[in-house]
DNA sequence: TATTATACATTCATTGGTGTATGTAAAGAG
DNA sequence: CTCTTTACATACACCAATGAATGTATAATA
C-alpha cells in the first residue's frame, strides 16, 4: 500500500467519520461493525484502527464534529448584549432550531445520538459532554430568567427556575419531535412557532 | 430438570422480563446477552427461548409491561368529562408525570426505551408503538385545543396545533429531563409545577 | 541519499454470542 | 395408570467481530 500524504491521512480520517455516520444512522451505534465502516468509506479495519482506537473513541469524534443544539444556544447568547434577556433566549432557542433545520449532518449526528445509541459503560462519555453543557444552560437561562423578573418582564406565574426548565423541555421535545420526521413537524416552521408562542406566553400581560 | 407447573412457569416468564429490565437498564439492550439475562433471572438460555423467540421479542414484552407515559394521557382523558378542555389536558399530564415519579418500573422501563435502545431493524417495531401513540396523543390535544378555542379559552398567541405540539414537546422534555436524575429535576415537584404555569399561560387573560 | 516513521492492508487467533438440537423429569390429559 | 406434552437444562455447531501482529510501500526527515 503507498503511503499516503499528511492531507491524504486526513481525508481518509474524514472519510472513515462520513461513513461511520451514515452507517451508525443506517443500523445503529452497537450494531455496526467497523468492517462495515471501512468498507462504507473505501478502506480496510486497519485504517480505521490506526486513526481510532475502537468504536467508542470513533463514536466520540463523529460527534465532536457538529455542534449540539444545546451549544449553539450557549454560542448564541455568549455574543447577545443580554439588555433584553427574555428576547435574548428566544433568539438562542430560535437560532438552534433554525440550525438543526439547514444543517443536514447535525440532524443525522443529533439522530444518532438521540435514537441510535444507548448510554452505558464508554458511551456515557459521550452522554457527559451533552449533559454538561444543558446543565450549563440551564444555569444560565435560570440566571437571564431572573434578571427578566427583576425587570418585572417575566410573568409571575413563572419561577426562574421553573422557565428555564421548562424552555429546556420544550426544545429538547422539539428537536425530539422534529427527528421524527415522518409526518412529524418542522423544525423552522412549527418549532419557531412553538417557541415564539411560549415566550410570548413568559412575558407581562 | 423437574417440570414445573403452570403458574411456576408464569412465575419463571416474568422472572425473565424482571431480569431482562435489570440487565438492560444497567448494560444496553444490545450490549447484553441472552445468557447474561438468563443468569439474573437464576435460569439458562434453555428457559429464555422456551418463552421468547429472540431478542427483540423479549424487548417488546418487557416494554408491553409497563403503560407508557402517553399512553396514560389517552387512558386519563378518555376518562374525563372535557367540559373543560384546557383543565382535563393538564390533568392528563400531571397523571402522566405522577405516574412516573411513583412508579419505579415504568421510569426504568422508559428509560431503557429512550436512553439504553437503538432504534433501528428489529427494534423499529417497538418505536412505532410509542409513535402512533404520540400521534393519537397529538390528534386528540389539537381537538381539544380547538374546542378551548371555540370556548374562546385558549390564548390567541396559539394556534391548536402550536399548543398541541408544544405540549407534547414540553412533556416529552419533563420526562426525559426527569430521567437524567443525577441533579436534574424531580417529576412531581418541577415536573408538575411547569404544566400548571404553562397551562396557566395558555388560557386567555 | 540513507533512514525512519507513517499510513495503511493483510492475516491470524480468539471469543462471545446465537440458534438449534437433544435430553429429561415431572405435570396434566384421558 | 399410561401417554403425551410441557418446561426447561445441556450440549453443539457456527459465525461475526474484535484486537493484535505483521507486512509494506512510500512520505518525510536529516
Amino acid at each position: 500500500m503507498a503511503r499516503k500524504t499528511k492531507d491524504e491521512a486526513e481525508k481518509t480520517r474524514h472519510a472513515i467519520l462520513d461513513a461511520a455516520e451514515t452507517v451508525f444512522y443506517a443500523r445503529g451505534v452497537s450494531h455496526t461493525s467497523l468492517e462495515e465502516i471501512a468498507a462504507e468509506a473505501g478502506v480496510t479495519r486497519g485504517a480505521v484502527y490506526w486513526h481510532f482506537k475502537d468504536k467508542p473513541e470513533l463514536c466520540e469524534a463523529m460527534a465532536q464534529r457538529v455542534f449540539l443544539p444545546h451549544e449553539d444556544m450557549l454560542a448564541k447568547l455568549a455574543a447577545q448584549p443580554s439588555t433584553a434577556p427574555l428576547d435574548d433566549l428566544k433568539k438562542s432557542c430560535t437560532h438552534a432550531l433554525n440550525l438543526m433545520a439547514r444543517d443536514k449532518r447535525r440532524r443525522q449526528v443529533v439522530s444518532i445520538l438521540l435514537l441510535r445509541c444507548e448510554y452505558v459503560d464508554d458511551m456515557l462519555g459521550i452522554m457527559k459532554r451533552n449533559t454538561a453543557c444543558k446543565q450549563r444552560m440551564l444555569a444560565l437561562s435560570e440566571k437571564l430568567f431572573s434578571r427578566a423578573r427583576d425587570l418585572n418582564m417575566l410573568a409571575p406565574r413563572w419561577t426562574p427556575r421553573q422557565a428555564a426548565v421548562a424552555t429546556q423541555a420544550l426544545m429538547t421535545g422539539l428537536i425530539m419531535g422534529g427527528l421524527e420526521q415522518r409526518q412529524g413537524f418542522g423544525f423552522s416552521t412549527m418549532g419557531v412557532a412553538c417557541i415564539e408562542a411560549f415566550f410570548d406566553s413568559l412575558r407581562v400581560d
